[in-house]
DNA sequence: ATAAAATTGCCGAATGGACAGTGAATAATG
DNA sequence: CATTATTCACTGTCCATTCGGCAATTTTAT
């Protein structure tokens, strides 16, 4: 019981997102059920359905407020700057807070649940990519920067080994000046 | 029943694990459950509970073979090449068939299941980065082509944009003169 | 060598827990 | 009052795991 314990909230959803948010970062996005995520929220089970009808919604739920976050990182990078999609990319990776690991593993549950829960992602993802390979000349090497840059997020998403700290840091100034010398 | 159906097997576990693969490869790894495992290898559950006295040691065991096959791999490239472990990923990648994607799929749902399941992974991989690193002066540059297979791996797992197949191979040629530069 | 005893490999029914989803009743809100 | 948000009590399903039994195989004892 909170002190809102009799108030109505006009929405549950960011609430319910932010349990479930919570329960993937302490226990594992396998954790994430319609129970927990009513117990974590202070919510009846009902309540929860009620703003999500089914466990799909919620989880499609907790991919588009990523997608959400996602857009403000990239709008965050100067307009001006050349290769700006890809740049923003890379910078929300150093930004990333442990939260939002916990919500790629959410990713990754949906994918195994229901590989279609995915496609919001690979639209964005598709956009954002023509974007950058439009950026430059040589596509390959954007390529090959893009995809250090997942492969970051999946190592630490997944725990990897990473080389230590410090490495970490020299490769995000090698790939920013990958990006720099791109053309 | 099959022809052998009085004939005791001494070992049915690679069947099992035959059958779990082949289930993560028709209907996702978040389908592989006991019963269908069963019925997959021609067995009871019992049978299958017999020789993974849990579904954690069963996924245990799909890892399991997926790392020695990953040896297998990287024993595959040639002992006096430079770099020979970081060549031995790419090529890893180039040649995967279907069914390792599946089977990395399988990883994702133990991740999400119970995420200690990946420490043998973690340890083979803190193996092979610290021979890939050791392989070179240029770390940070080996590190950021480790990351880049790291990302097609994923990326090819989630069915994420690639920008087709052309571009794909232009990489990995990329990704091999990457390699051959560091020294 | 052979009968008895123990072990191995497996079967399949039963158990119980976890979970998604339902629907009628109830409280809050405007 | 009417609509909206939420509770509560269930339902049904799926699924891992348990357990007693059984046939084939191997070991032990005679």
């Amino acid at each position: 019981m909170t002190i809102q314990s009799k108030m109505q909230a006009k929405n549950a959803s960011p609430r319910i997102l932010g349990a479930a948010r919570a329960i993937a970062h302490r226990e594992g996005a396998g954790k994430i059920t319609i129970d927990a995520v009513a117990r974590e929220a202070d919510l009846s089970k009902g309540g929860v359905l009620y703003n999500f009808p089914t466990k799909r919604a919620l989880l499609a739920g907790l991919l588009d407020e990523m997608l959400a976050e996602h857009h403000e990182r990239l709008a965050s990078v100067p307009e001006d700057r050349r290769s700006r999609t890809l740049r923003g990319h890379l910078e929300a990776i150093v930004q990333a807070r442990a939260v939002d690991d916990d919500l790629s593993m959410a990713i990754l549950a949906a994918a195994a649940s229901d590989p279609r829960l995915l496609d919001p992602l690979r639209a964005e993802l598709t956009g954002d990519l023509e974007r950058i390979l439009s950026d430059t000349q040589d596509t390959p090497g954007a390529m090959v920067v893009v995809l250090a840059i997942q492969g970051l997020r999946f190592q630490k998403l997944l725990g990897l080994p990473d080389g230590g700290a410090d490495l970490r840091g020299r490769v995000i100034e090698q790939l920013r000046a990958m990006i720099n010398e791109l053309e």
